[in-house]
DNA sequence: ACCTGAACACCGTTCAAGT
DNA sequence: ACCTGAACACCGTTCAAGT
């Protein structure tokens, strides 16, 4: 049934090489056919005509590819438009976010997860929220409240809720992780707001946001929108 | 937390025997300390002293157990404050089930793929939406007005994002699903929204919602409270 | 009629034998 | 030095043998 490179019925096996390009595109598609719980590197090799082994050149494991996979469909979302009002550039972004979804519906819960069991978000993640963070902050947003939106926003942003930079108190430094020089030129505007965060919430222990005030901002300004709105409707009938 | 039986070579004896509770009690216990995926049927069975076949007596399989884990834990959301108004009733029974859910982190997840396989969420869940459903409406929203209200909710009710009710289009009818009649005296609240959803969808095939239309609506009504929000902070420094 | 150990078909990954 | 088949330690669930 798995055809090797034999001369029987199969043609000339290796036209194309395996390379990490081709296993993330082949594991893309096979996710969106079949959902993430399908998805085996022993299915990708077939789907691929190779050995299960073989992916282990490209891909140092199943986590590093399912990173893989998420920049491959972050990097899908239409990059900003430049010269429109905040509020039209992030309703653009963010509905391109979402058709981006729909067509890989497995991708929130893969974000999710491997964020949670990384230290940080992968790169294209990180640069999707600095980008949004820049609109914001184009469009007149004092950082602090910058900070806010992002938590208002939500799951509209990537599709699910967990809050992306989580204090995992039990973790050793990534010895190669990226230097925060580095990390401030490639994501300015990331890193301008963690360093906000971090000076408000000085007389805490960690850097990490106050999440359940973040959470309460956030419902009171969706509550109080919705009785704006059901006062309207009474009045205007 | 979890007690192992000890002793290989002791005379097993039933001090406790096993029951569906247990099993349940003992899995939510499980997930909680290592996550979803560190569960399996071997190792709740371990932890509960006894084969991994006995649990099958309880359980049809790990589905089912699944599903029980739901209605656990969406059980310890606290019952709606009665004489509150709308805004303060759903501001607690939100922050309720956002206490349950740190207690819980693995629930969102679990609860969205198992609403996604199952034809309809799970009892637990359904009761929830429903009483919801039931705050808003003693609080004078219009049917309408609700069934955008829990879209603009989102992942604040239970911490994730995707569409609860969505329609599968290849799908066979549960041959024991709840009939219509039961349906609408258990989930009342539930029964108003989707007929008033299904009428204003009459010429749609299916009975679904315009997902695109809520989220747009959602969404737009988020940014409006943010430059709400943008502007007032500009005006009064 | 009940209980359960062995087995089946999977999985990610290691490892050493073969080239 | 490379490639890869076999093996390992898991998984959910079936099934039939044993009681």
């Amino acid at each position: 049934m798995v055809e090797t490179s034999t001369q029987a019925d199969a043609p000339a096996q290796p036209r194309t090489p395996l390379n990490r390009e081709r296993i993330l595109g082949t594991a893309v598609a096979l996710a969106d056919e079949g959902g993430v719980d399908a998805l085996s590197m022993r299915r990708i090799a077939q789907a691929l005509g190779v050995v299960p082994m073989a992916l282990y050149k490209h891909v140092a494991n199943k986590n590093e590819l399912l990173d893989g996979m998420i920049d491959v469909v972050v990097g899908e979302i239409d990059p900003p438009a430049g010269h429109a009002d905040w509020k039209t550039a992030v309703r653009r972004r963010v509905l391109s976010a979402r058709r981006m979804l729909l067509r890989h519906p497995w991708a929130p819960g893969v974000i999710e997860s491997r964020t949670k069991a990384r230290a940080t978000p992968t790169p294209a993640v990180m640069e999707y929220l600095d980008s949004m963070i820049g609109i914001f902050r184009s469009g007149g947003f004092p950082i602090d409240l910058v900070h806010h939106a992002l938590h208002v926003m939500g799951s509209r942003l990537l599709g699910f809720s967990q809050e992306l930079f989580e204090d995992t108190p039990g973790r050793e430094p990534d010895p190669d992780a990226m230097p925060p020089e580095e990390m401030a030129a490639r994501y300015p505007h990331l890193t301008e707001l963690a360093r906000a965060v971090a000076h408000d919430q000085e007389s805490v222990v960690g850097s990490g946001c106050d999440d359940q005030f973040e959470f309460e901002f956030a419902l009171d300004l969706t509550l109080d929108g919705l009785e704006r709105l059901r006062l309207r409707l009474r009045d205007t009938p």
